[in-house]
DNA sequence: GACCAGGCACATC
DNA sequence: GATGTGCATGGT
């Protein structure tokens, strides 16, 4: 049986409050989070392509290396050698991994824009997650980082911690892609850059210290909340 | 020593 | 289309 109008009119009411009180319980209990850690557009990014898979203690030192070696902007890296820049960001975990795909990135930028993010600024926001995604190396959480923290775009970024409290919590059903989650979120939430930013890296804060893969979720602000699709229907 | 961390591309079935 | 594997450091 599928589920009339109406029915799905009051489940898209039911996840859309129950985002905005994940969202109060999270920001009472941990307030403003400062997310992205990074003092420039270009460091942002870099952290986003660094952190892929990694822990962010680490993704800093690789950061401060490249700091430390006045390598932090697009053109001091376009002409920078790859193995050597594998060398600096090795704290990072897959350095030659990551080494390319930093190059990747910044071979777009020369290639498309001069090389300046600002003259990627012009592109509507489906137009430059497009060319993001068609970046090797860069894949829908990268690209979404890079959106909503580098260029301020209205974009929900789902990551493991979101995928996790997702599922947890029945806020989406078993199985959902990525595509699913992040729809879950973004289409159920006021249109707010400031709110995903905020929501992303509050859902991140959380599930580093309470939702971890094995453990029980005790004293997770979360905790005690219903879930949501619990109900019948489902 | 095992497990985990702010993924992604590619091979194989 | 789903599932498995390589990539790698550093903290708990």
């Amino acid at each position: 049986m599928l589920p009339t109008r109406s029915l799905k009119t009051k489940i898209k009411a039911m996840i859309s409050k129950q985002l905005t009180e994940i969202y109060q319980l999270l920001f009472d209990r941990f307030g403003p989070q400062h997310w992205w850690p990074g003092e420039t557009q270009f460091e942002i990014i870099t952290g986003a392509i660094l952190t892929q898979n990694t822990n962010w203690a680490n993704v800093e030192k690789a950061i401060d290396n490249l700091k430390s070696a006045g390598l932090l902007t697009p053109e001091k890296l376009y002409h920078f050698d790859v193995l050597q820049l594998a060398e600096l960001i090795r704290p990072a975990g897959y350095y030659h991994l990551k080494a390319k795909r930093l190059k990747n990135l910044i071979d777009w930028l020369f290639r498309n824009y001069n090389g300046r993010l600002t003259n990627a600024e012009d592109l509507d926001t489906d137009r430059l997650r497009a060319e993001l995604l068609a970046i090797k190396g860069v894949g829908p959480e990268t690209a979404d980082s890079i959106l909503l923290y580098a260029f301020n775009r209205n974009v929900f970024v789902v990551d493991t911690y979101t995928a996790r409290i997702a599922f947890r919590h029945k806020l989406i059903e078993p199985g959902a892609d990525y595509e699913q989650l992040r729809e879950l979120f973004q289409a159920n939430l006021p249109q707010d850059t400031k709110l995903f930013n905020e929501y992303h890296a509050l859902l991140v804060r959380v599930g580093k210290e309470f939702c971890k893969p094995k453990a029980r979720c005790t004293g997770c602000p979360l905790e005690k909340l219903p879930r949501t699709l619990d109900i019948e229907y489902f």
